[in-house]
DNA sequence: GGAACGATCTGC
DNA sequence: CAGATCGTTCCC
């Protein structure tokens, strides 16, 4: 179980987005894998940083391997891994988490309602990851934090258009763990 | 200053 | 399928 080294998280936001497939994301005592993804770059007009930097979306044109989270629809959190180095701004958004550890924690503060954690909001409900983790390093082993337990990327992801979006609808950088190759046990 | 719109989720 | 609910962005 180490953290995933910086290195691996500064690219291209569609080529690093599946190798996060079945990395760990843990916050405290819970643990998810992360099981789907979508990768948002800044020459698309899908991404928050398409229009330049604002205050809001700073922390994606920041260092790669830190957490970016934003408000939405007046409720929801969601968590985005930042890829790209200084200067650039684009980021893998975290859609879903197959549930490891902490399970009980995260049921509770779901409210007991299920599935757990497979929406970009339900997981950041799940895990407790809110406005406090924006720019949070993942790679520090501080609050939240990407984790590796040997479990490689899947060999052939399945992987389609974006989800929620009105802009680029058709770009194909959402990926996803194939069902049937999801693991909810840690190595 | 104001209006429109969300990288969503839930319950009907 | 519509309502919740409010910060961000953009236009005047």
């Amino acid at each position: 179980m180490v953290p995933v080294p910086r290195s691996l998280l500064e690219g291209d936001a569609p080529v690093v987005a599946p190798l996060l497939l079945n990395k760990l994301l843990a916050h405290g005592a819970c643990v998810g894998r992360i099981v789907e993804v979508e990768a948002y770059r800044q020459d698309d007009p899908a991404s928050h940083t398409f229009r330049g930097m604002t205050p809001r979306n700073a922390v994606m044109f920041g260092p790669p391997g830190h957490l970016y989270v934003y408000f939405t629809y007046g409720m929801h959190y969601c968590a985005n891994v930042v890829t790209s180095p200084e200067g650039i701004g684009a980021a893998v958004l975290l859609r879903a988490l197959e549930p490891v550890d902490g399970i009980e924690l995260m049921r509770a503060r779901r409210g007991d309602r299920v599935p757990l954690s497979d929406g970009p909001a339900k997981l950041c409900q799940a895990l407790a990851i809110g406005p406090e983790h924006n720019g949070a390093d993942v790679c520090l082993g501080r609050q939240v934090r990407l984790l590796d337990d040997g479990m490689p990327p899947p060999d052939e992801p399945l992987v389609g258009p974006r989800i929620g979006i009105s802009r680029a609808v058709d770009v194909p950088w959402r990926f996803r763990v194939p069902p049937g190759q999801i693991r909810h046990d840690r190595r």
